[in-house]
RNA sequence: GCUCCUGUAGUGUAGUGGCCUAUCAUGCAGCCCUGUCACGGCUGCGACCCGGGUUCAAAUCCCGGCAGGGGCGCCA
């Protein structure tokens, strides 16, 4: 269930070992007492034995209980429990007796359980559950995001979230190691950041505010700060009335910013941080891509398989795409917005990462650059902002950011925005500051490329979307 | 904001006007068997979202409500 070679799993005053530890290297614990924790998966057996394959967050091992290795009341209540309840058990380990298999076969490998001296039920699972976590029937969405603590118990839910875990691991080890430090900025807000998208009010004490859409404009005046490569990893809001597989009102944001840096640097930091976290999942955990193919086949679906993607990602400028996509025979001039059906269109020819740089100026925010002789064929001004694609879903979105507080100011107006609301960003430019680039990128929409899940909610433990605020 | 669709046991489903005191699986309860391990066998429990209407007859058709899902726009 997870790579537990590098982990060192301290005895607690529950248990003495993790069920992986023995399951994995029983032959070292045989004869020896342990106490073990874990819930019950299946409980099995009448009269005079009981078996119950116990799962913790490492894997799973049998216990056997037997008449007269323990008093008749803890068989007969171990019997009796319900699944999932949870158990402390104190043992000794023995190897398995053998399966019985047909004429000619060979026995599997040995197996490890433990024999059970001592049996106390931590906690009694009520019945009938809202939902099976080992059954083979099938759940709706709605009753597993209700129930969402039975349902991360199933075994591919688990691996899906430990594959999360994974990716912000291996996405932060890399950044650090290209020089970035984790950074924290404020979730409340005094305004809107960016304007475009609506921002959920709050109340702060007697005054508004909002809760943050993005840590843009605080990530750049930490870069201002001398910082040089920054990044965080925190939630963003959107109060947008959406309602499809790729979008809630509250995502993880994975950004970066760094000094002295185009368009073109930032692009290349997250194809190397992408293609890491690939190499790095694909090296150590195949085990949680297993856990998820399992039930994708269950399912009728194609296993996944991790291939690492090759550098450099595709770009397509934004002129390019366009012309693309009007090659095609659809509908679109330049100054248009590259819609979902759009990019399907692009996603025939490019079905995996690849990056549109350069979009008119006109369609990205204030704060992005644009050089002056930087223009379409058509003379429209481009400016040196970037989105990610994967196929037709956009990952990313990021960009050389403008370092001329006067150009910013004049930014802000032709937006419509009131550049004294933001006085404590542009000021930090006033004061000497570098050309910087840096971008955003969708935890969770990572993770269904990584795992191919066709919904984010597959891939967000508690998702808030424009239905669902609990739990 | 605009569209399309769906509500049947705890869960997932079958059902398209009468054969529905509603199918199957899983679950749960009980019994039998058993060092079990995809265990097996028997018995039982448990449901048509709510409110109107059409009809001799409604889970099924119509209207309203409520709840949920898909898609678009916007975005990550």
């Amino acid at each position: 269930m997870v790579n537990t070679s590098e982990v060192k799993w301290i005895p607690t005053n529950y248990r003495t070992n993790t069920l992986n530890e023995i399951a994995s290297n029983g032959k070292l614990f045989i004869n020896s007492e342990v106490t073990l924790c874990g819930f019950a998966e299946i409980i099995r057996g009448k009269g005079a034995v009981c078996f119950i394959r116990l799962r913790d967050g490492t894997g799973h091992l049998q216990a056997f209980i037997k008449k007269g290795n323990v008093s008749d009341q803890e068989l007969e209540l171990s019997q009796n429990a319900s699944r999932e309840s949870t158990f402390q058990i104190k043992g000794i380990i023995a190897e398995k007796r053998a399966p019985k298999v047909p004429e000619g076969e060979p026995l599997p490998p040995a197996e490890y359980e433990i024999v059970a001296s001592e049996v106390n039920i931590l906690s009694l699972a009520e019945t009938p559950m809202p939902l099976g976590i080992t059954d083979k029937v099938e759940v709706g969405m709605d009753v597993r995001l209700d129930n969402r603590f039975l349902d991360l118990r199933r075994k591919h839910v688990n691996a899906m979230f430990r594959l999360r875990s994974k990716i912000l691991q291996y996405g932060r080890e890399h950044l650090i190691s290209e020089g970035f430090g984790e950074i924290n900025s404020p979730k409340i807000i005094a305004a809107a950041a960016e304007g475009g998208t609506n921002l959920f009010p709050i109340k702060y004490f007697d005054r508004n505010a909002y809760l943050s859409q993005s840590p843009q404009l605080y990530k750049q005046l930490a870069v201002m700060g001398n910082l040089e490569r920054v990044f965080e990893i925190g939630p963003a809001f959107r109060a947008e009335k959406h309602d499809t597989y790729r979008h809630l009102n509250e995502f993880i944001s994975f950004d970066i910013e760094m000094a002295w840096a185009s368009d073109e640097d930032v692009m290349c930091v997250q194809e190397r941080m992408i293609t890491q976290i690939w190499r790095k999942i694909k090296e150590n955990d195949q085990n949680l891509i297993d856990d998820v193919n399992e039930f994708r086949i269950s399912d009728g679906k194609e296993p996944i398989v991790v291939n690492v993607p090759t550098i450099p990602f595709p770009r397509v400028s934004y002129c390019d795409a366009i012309e693309l996509i009007k090659k095609s025979g659809s509908d679109i001039k330049w100054g248009d917005d590259i819609e979902a059906h759009h990019a399907d269109i692009i996603a025939e020819k490019y079905s995996e990462f690849y990056f549109i740089p350069r979009w008119p100026m006109s369609m990205k925010p204030f704060y992005i650059f644009h050089d002056k002789s930087e223009v379409s064929k058509t003379g429209g001004q481009l400016s040196r902002g970037f989105d990610l694609n994967y196929g037709r879903d956009e990952m990313t979105s990021g960009g050389q950011r403008e370092h001329r507080a006067g150009v910013l100011t004049q930014n802000l107006i032709d937006v419509g925005l009131n550049p004294d609301d933001f006085d404590f960003y542009v000021d930090g430019f006033r004061y000497g500051a570098p050309p910087h680039a840096g971008w955003g990128l969708g935890v969770a929409r990572l993770l269904m490329v990584l795992t191919g899940a066709g919904n984010v909610r597959e891939t967000v433990l508690f998702p808030r979307d424009r239905k669902r605020c609990t739990p």
